[in-house]
DNA sequence: AGGCTATTTGAGACCGGTCTCACTTGTCAA
DNA sequence: TTGACAAGTGAGACCGGTCTCAAATAGCCT
């Protein structure tokens, strides 16, 4: 009959000291576990506790302990497997430690990012981890800095915030799948990026937001520039994340006059719209077109061929964020350190030679590659 | 020089009635955006607040308010794209209603998940998502519904629970996938379940712990009773969640004297195995063995050949079951629902007629399948 | 027994907000 | 002029825990 909105007032401290008849303070000693009591007033305690159905209130404890258990992690997208299985990481590894999660998602939006830190901020959280959306617009996350709330990067970092970062070794990464690539022969390789931007062709480090991105970039480049390449940034897109845009990059691309023999995919959801591009446009990999695809997901392994990939520890990126995070909440307080993470390149078959020429013949030895060192 | 441990007291409303000029209580009325206050005396206060970087501790607020603006979500795996889906779809609606999330993850263990429940509910959340690992161990959540606060299940439905839930038609859709194969002219269809079990052969629906599992058997079932089959239970296969068992389990069924022909995977995890297994034993998709997979992930679309699917509106299921539950939240209690989302059966190519003859010459048609009603 | 210390217990302040209630002031109609 | 009423403001209780401090009780030694 009642309209429930109203949760019937819940069991306190009060109601259970009433029960089990001795004071409040005595009471909350032994439910909060602290403090001394004897054994028989203990057992009275909890008995009534236990009748009651009595449960802490977390948020009046939090309130005067000033510390809530709980951290926050302001992610790009969870729907992104990658990001998924580092959110498991973290989820793991707080749970571990008797931490809770609060998430929330910022679509890779600056703004929305920022609200979502004063959200999490507002709720007291213990820290916080944070995959920033943008390189520049950081204002906000120098603030939890400045409040003296502990903070982690996680995946990418920031040159002018001086904050623990847990990332990957994104530019060795790049340069040694760039490599693979060039020893296969190619010389016209084509790097396509998902980070935003009006204009997919690229004039610079300056319209890059993400530390990310930008190492991946310079790995792609020196690798390029040491093998003797001559203007290997020609060949780099940008903004691909954009539903339909990757396939409308690729086909720019291969309908030009000098047009890549090999492709590398800065992430996995736009590697995903890259091979499917290729497949409609009826090409075949690795004979037509060679493609690296950064992070190791799923579908990577299944496809005809397999795509070669580059592994990133997304769930120990994770869980390794975590446990920094932690550390610092819980007094580990070394001075700020960004960790670095190693990837693999693991060789499947979507590296190829290169068509030798246009048109004629394709090159029919067996596909695969065996880079002699990542 | 300070261990940053005690992260600096933060402003309280004291501070910025003190700073303005004003008493406690006039703050708060202007900070809290409630009651009366004049305009010269709400831009003085502002601009302290400003001035002194104030902001809300949401703690103290719900404790008063007894509204925490947060709802609780258990799922059984982030990690799982199905679920990331879900929660995506979960976190954008709180988010447009005001809400925020706090995420625990099962793990699918009912133990774990029970002790999520509670942890969440100590958070005093607003209310509660969770998709229930157990159908049998249900009192942790049945206790919730007790004690006033809003539930709502997904993905999964409780018999015993009368509390709302979204979910998808299971039986339904695995009816159709199932029909879908009758059509083809298989008489032979293995069902393999991710469900946990010691014993991977199924023995009744005893065995069974989910919802969603039973319903899509019983379809399964339904179906090919429909059709005259004898006996289909003799092809359902549990326990394919762990790694190396879906081998096992497909193996098993490959070498046996009236070996199956045709393969329905309950979820999206389990299909990946069976298609790698069958891959790795050399077999073809759809001339040796037909496949459909319930979800539409990712990598089901760019195999060769790309798979047949249900397609389940995951991302719906969790937007909608947020919608409900900050309907119920917000007090437009109705009675509890089920509400059940269609799918759709999505026709690739992996689905084909049965091999006419052990070891002759394979069925050249053109795969593919057109089935006349879902 | 008396004195001293260690342990157990209770009273009440406190965390940072919200909210009720009473008081002051201003406006307008009678 | 006076009364009624609305708007603005302040004092202080309250939410449900934790924590400090002092009082009460117990245990031990000489």
């Amino acid at each position: 009959m009642n309209s429930s909105i109203l949760p019937k007032r819940l069991v306190t401290v009060q109601d259970v000291a009433r029960a089990a008849g001795v004071s409040k303070a005595t009471a909350a000693r032994v439910l909060g576990n602290y403090g001394t009591a004897s054994p028989a007033v203990k057992e009275k305690v909890l008995a009534a506790a236990r009748g009651l159905g009595y449960r802490a209130n977390e948020l009046a404890r939090s309130m005067t302990t000033g510390r809530s258990q709980t951290i926050g992690v302001v992610v790009g997208d969870i729907e992104n497997p990658y990001f998924g299985q580092a959110v498991r990481g973290i989820s793991d590894a707080a749970l571990a430690a008797g931490f809770n999660v609060l998430l929330a998602n910022s679509g890779e939006d600056a703004a929305k990012e920022r609200s979502a830190v004063q959200v999490l901020l507002g709720k007291r959280v213990d820290g916080l981890i944070v995959t920033p959306a943008s390189m520049s617009d950081t204002q906000h996350l120098r603030d939890v800095q400045r409040s003296g709330r502990p903070l982690v990067l996680l995946d990418r970092s920031l040159p002018d915030v001086t904050v623990d970062a847990v990332v990957t070794d994104d530019r060795a990464a790049a340069a040694a799948a760039t490599r693979v690539l060039l020893a296969a022969g190619h010389s016209r390789i084509a790097y396509i990026s998902a980070t935003a931007s009006d204009d997919p062709v690229y004039r610079g480090p300056h319209q890059i937001s993400l530390s990310t991105v930008l190492e991946r970039i310079e790995g792609f480049l020196a690798a390029s520039r040491d093998a003797g390449i001559d203007q290997p940034e020609r060949y780099i897109r940008l903004g691909a994340a954009r539903r339909g845009m990757a396939s409308r990059i690729i086909a720019d691309l291969l309908t030009g006059p000098e047009r890549p023999t090999a492709i590398l995919a800065s992430d996995n959801v736009v590697a995903f719209e890259v091979f499917k591009t290729i497949r409609s446009l009826a090409m075949t990999i690795p004979q037509d077109l060679s493609l690296i695809a950064f992070h190791d997901a799923d579908w990577t392994s299944v496809t005809s061929p397999p795509i070669s990939v580059i592994s990133q520890p997304v769930y120990d990126l994770g869980a390794s964020s975590a446990a920094v995070l932690i550390d610092r909440i819980t007094g580990q307080s070394e001075t700020p350190a960004r960790r670095v993470l190693p990837t693999t390149f693991i060789a499947r078959q979507s590296v190829g030679a290169p068509p030798t020429l246009r048109g004629t013949a394709r090159s029919a030895e067996p596909a695969g590659s065996q880079p002699k060192r990542g």
